[in-house]
DNA sequence: ATAGACCCTGGGTCCAACACACAGGTCAAT
DNA sequence: ATTGACCTGTGTGTTGGACCCAGGGTCTAT
């Protein structure tokens, strides 16, 4: 029986995060009678390296709670992991494209500014280098 | 002198945002004596205006604190404006650069699952499709 | 006059995924 | 016995709002 930080270095992940695991119900240890302090097991070393392999892969907290309501229920989690991956894949492009979107902005914005003189307060603009971006 | 939602129409925002601004001192109407009601005036219509062009470029609410503190000091704040905007771009490009790599893990873990037959749980491991991924 | 529909307020919770702060417990070495 | 290092649990803060609630005000139509 492992203790917070001997599982986190056990599955590389902060004590913290170890947790915050805890907390929302994707691990949950026995308790040390004497001094309440959280047990976990083998299978806990398991699933903590799940979650930090799942999550570099774009899962959620969320998700892995749900591959793990299948597992433990019986049921062959794959299906459903293929579906939420599809679906994070499609989240993540549309952010792409936005961040591609602001960058563009921002750089087109930086560099017209880096040609004008700075403005003094004059009661009525705030900033005119934003305020003179359309 | 505005209303909430007479501000939120002309500057195109949501009331909930005004009220937000509100919350964080980004803006600090006066109040109708008779009903607590906020009560904005014109530059309260550009400041909030300013915030949205602001946050279209990258800016977060705190920078435009910042900008607002500069001001209405009575300081020019384009220097400042210059730099953060700099630190933004920096980091817009850090996370592009790691949601590419994202991106990129996500679709090869993809395009390798489907070709993969769903496992049944064996009380061993939780979904093989990840634990798969190295 | 009054019913219904809408608007306002302050205050609260919720989202992700932890990070950090705090007070106190535990343990080895001295 | 005491010091210091390290550990623990819990509570709060982070970003930028969205949403909800109860209590009250206001407006329009009948």
């Amino acid at each position: 029986m492992l203790t917070v930080s001997e599982l986190s270095k056990v599955a590389q992940a902060t004590p913290d995060a170890i947790r915050h695991y805890v907390r929302i119900g994707l691990l949950t240890p026995s308790r040390n009678p004497d001094n309440g302090y959280k047990l976990f097991n083998g299978y806990d070393i398991k699933k903590v390296k799940f979650i930090c392999r799942a999550k570099g892969l774009g899962f959620t907290l969320s998700d892995i709670q749900i591959i793990f309501d299948h597992s433990s229920a019986g049921k062959s989690p794959c299906p459903a992991v293929r579906d939420i991956i599809q679906q994070r894949i499609n989240e993540n492009r549309d952010r792409l494209v936005e961040l591609n979107r602001l960058q563009q902005r921002m750089d087109e914005a930086l560099e017209k500014w880096k040609s004008m003189p700075d403005g003094e307060p004059d009661g009525n603009a705030i900033c005119y280098l934003i305020e003179s971006t359309h």
